[in-house]
RNA sequence: UCCUGAGUAGCUCAAUGGCAGAGCAUUCGGCUGUUAACCGAAGGGUUGUAGGUUCGAGUCCUACCUCAGGAGCCA
């Protein structure tokens, strides 16, 4: 082993095809060591991939070799080598190795705990700090960074201004969810946000197009694999927009996500384990299938009659978890169901003037039974009507009396969604779970790490 | 909140009511092309907690704790 620092030039493990046949030089950590007598076969990560290391003991000083073959799983090390093509390598690529340089040896007595072997779902979350580190969950994050970053691409250039809405809040902004709440100050209570959505109709008539982008927080006793306590969502809200400009909005904002995913991601997509052939057909050409609540309801009716799914759905009720996923199956691409009963649906959400039991809103079910990706409406622009409605729920109309205001002083029709943003990795990632969408889940019965 | 299931070595899991085991990980030894390498050896246990039944409980009963899957609600 070498303590000098190498004057070898540093690269990434992810660009190591750019310098076949060059001295390099990798920052990372040792992801797996075999060996077969005297030739050690150490694989190393550094974040943008792994590559294996061939080290036949005649070839490096003894210092080396024996440092290598005595060396513990994921300690850090800074190596030195040369790039050769191989055939047999899944990378096409592995690197002789020089030299190495270990930054920190971790102790025999307290190996990593995180083998390469299967682990329980528990255990992982509760190593999520080091569990980040594997490769598959590695590439979920990179996939998710460019799925954030797609999306607010999206609307930066169609002309939104990002307004992000506060994060506390005095009060519930749709009056359903359970929120967390805290102490604000002396006397009053705050919640932690459960959408920006009623403070963006604001912003949107002050600047035309606006989106959001941020956390929000549900303290919904929800246990499933499509929930979060706190999850980040997106939400563009356009004045003079009607549901079907809406709905278009969502399909070109859908496609150009994934369309960005597929040009920067088949590497990870496949160390995920995902069918990309999935991905290009939403990307394809042709618009999204739409269909309305009664459409829907209908399909469902024929479905239960054929005994594809369990229980029938009954006319003006919600569908269920099972019903979306059997909806979403019928089509390759996301699939929006609009004009849901207003009954089932939030308060603020316009009536459909050709049948005011309907409102103009629209959720978009993702396919391979992903569920709900996106819910938005068109808003309820009328004072009087909005008034009635928020008495009708019983809402505390002097908390939304600035929301109101956005009736009485120039209202115009707008319409908005909102996207989770874990939601839509897990369907573009094929994850069972959104817990592996997000660095740290915040789930109902987990907050540490 | 409701329904269902699971807690045994650091990890993944075995063990008819009758001596608590294997693989991986760790340590030691062997192997010049391994792909979650392989071969040999060693160390490693309050079977989630508290009671109960029994000659005898990881196993049966009761309560509790923790976690998971689903429903409802939602993105």
């Amino acid at each position: 082993m070498s303590t000098e620092i190498t004057t070898a030039p540093v690269t990434t493990i992810a660009t190591l095809g750019q310098h076949e046949g060059q001295t390099i030089t990798l920052r990372g950590w040792l992801y797996n060591l075999r060996s077969s007598g005297k030739l050690l076969f150490p694989t190393f990560r550094d974040g943008s991939g792994t590559i294996q290391g061939i080290v036949p003991k005649a070839a490096v000083s003894e210092e080396v070799f024996e440092t290598l073959k005595n060396l513990t799983l994921e300690s850090s090390v800074v190596v030195t080598g040369k790039v050769r093509a191989d055939s047999r390598a899944p990378s096409g690529f592995e690197l002789d190795v020089e030299n190495v340089t270990v930054t920190q040896r971790i102790a025999d007595e307290t190996p990593y705990p995180i083998s390469l072997k299967e682990h329980g779902v528990d255990f992982l979350m509760e190593h999520r700090h080091l569990w980040l580190r594997t490769p598959r969950q590695s590439a979920i994050l990179r996939v998710r960074a460019t799925i954030m970053r797609a999306a607010a691409e999206y609307f930066d250039t169609n002309g939104f201004i990002r307004t992000d809405p506060p994060i506390l809040t005095p009060n519930a902004c749709e009056g359903t969810s359970e929120l967390f709440e805290m102490d604000y100050f002396d006397d009053d209570k705050a919640y932690l946000t459960q959408s920006g959505q009623l403070y963006i109709e604001a912003t949107a008539l002050a600047l035309g197009k606006v989106y959001s982008f941020g956390p929000t927080f549900r303290a919904e006793k929800s246990k499933t694999r499509r929930h979060l306590t706190e999850f980040w969502m997106i939400e563009p809200e356009v004045t003079y927009l009607d549901l079907d400009g809406l709905m278009g909005l969502a399909e070109g904002f859908l496609t150009h996500i994934v369309t960005r995913v597929l040009e920067t991601h088949r590497a990870d997509l496949k160390v995920i384990g995902k069918e990309v052939s999935r991905l290009e057909a939403v990307a394809a050409p042709g618009e999204f299938p739409r269909l309305s609540y009664d459409e829907a309801h209908q399909m469902l009716v024929e479905a239960h009659a054929k005994g594809l799914i369990e229980n029938a759905h009954t006319y003006g009720d919600d569908f269920g978890s099972p019903d979306e996923t059997y909806i979403s199956n019928q089509f390759d691409k996301p699939v929006m169901v609009h004009r849901y009963p207003a009954e089932v649906k939030a308060f603020y959400m316009q009536p459909d003037p050709n049948d005011p039991t309907k409102a103009l809103c629209v959720d978009v079910l993702a396919p391979e039974g992903y569920g709900e990706i996106i819910g938005g409406s068109q808003r309820v622009d009328s004072y009087d009507l909005l008034k009635s409605r928020i008495e009708q729920h019983n809402l505390p109309l002097a908390a939304f009396q600035w929301y109101l205001d956005l009736r009485k002083y120039g209202s115009v029709p707008h319409s908005g969604f909102g996207m989770g943003i874990e939601r839509a990795v897990a369907w573009i990632c094929g994850l069972e779970h959104v817990r592996e969408t997000i660095p740290f889940a915040r789930t109902l019965n987990r907050i540490y790490p």
